[in-house]
DNA sequence: TTGTTTAATGCATAAGTTCTCACTCAGTCA
DNA sequence: TGACTGAGTGAGAACTTATGCATTAAACAA
């Protein structure tokens, strides 16, 4: 049981659904094997500064985070971890998850290295098209990225 | 005593300075001679939509206008017969073409339904980049968003 | 190994927020 | 006039979130 992951998990369940309160989220971290107490997830949304908003629909959290991520331009090490949510592959593929709103800064920053493997990044709100001169280059990539998740 | 303007003071008093509960709100309107109970603090917070942010140093209020725009999303099956009109595939990729200004609305609703076979959609103005987790995935997919265009 | 330190967590409960109900008051209409 | 309606509110109950304290586990030093 991972605090780094459950964190992650967390920003990703807010990013896409109407979330209304912590006990909710637990319940939802334990269908996906987390298992943690509402004392724990409090202290989880200090961290990642999740605000609650209320509105005469209900109440719901969102990733505050995005807000502040965009101060001048930074380098990936420096971003990666906080806005990352997600990594999946298929061919030359790398499909990234942000939190809301992270996924230009990182596209950017991603773009700013030049790297030759990366033919190219298209960013849409929450989610980073990253298209890779091969398969091989695609496991490169996908590997330095999920290291600098884990900072 | 007068709805409107205690709610004008409160946008003031939050964008102004920290403040750290409904309590200490009531205290610095009672001093302005707004005289409101927490129960009305609660209600106009949430006509305001005012969030409130944690952080390591406390908690505070803010005002929300933005982080909130995303209430009120409604389900894929009421959007996407409107606003649809072409899909094609290729590979692990769907491309799904909208109405002008429909491919945002569309990819938001597809991302919130969390299905494991999409690993990500990426929205220009009216196209839709769908990434699939293999070329079955991308079939039931496909199957799927037809079949909901033709309601 | 043993002791020490630190981070993460659960438990109990305190603190804070939202909700329900009842009431008041102003406006409307027969 | 008198009944009705709806907005706004307070009081307190119900619910949600935060926190103090104790425990555990991991990392490290002696």
């Amino acid at each position: 049981m991972n605090k780094q992951e459950r964190q992650r998990v967390i920003q990703e369940l807010i990013a896409t659904r109407p979330i209304g309160s912590q006990e909710e989220l637990r319940q939802l971290l334990a269908e996906r094997g987390l298992d943690v107490t509402q004392s724990t997830l409090s202290r989880d949304m200090r961290d990642l500064r999740i605000a609650r908003i209320p509105s005469p629909a209900g109440i719901r959290y969102t990733s505050a985070v995005a807000a502040s991520a965009d101060e001048g331009r930074a380098t990936l090490a420096s971003i990666f971890p906080q806005l990352f949510a997600r990594l999946d592959v298929v061919g030359e593929l790398i499909v990234v998850k942000t939190v809301v709103a992270g996924a230009q800064p990182i596209a950017e920053a991603i773009d700013s290295e030049g790297n030759p493997d990366v033919l190219g990044t298209i960013a849409g709100e929450n989610t980073i098209l990253l298209i890779c001169r091969s398969e091989a280059a695609r496991e490169r990539i996908a590997k330095r990225l999920l290291a600098l998740a884990k900072r």
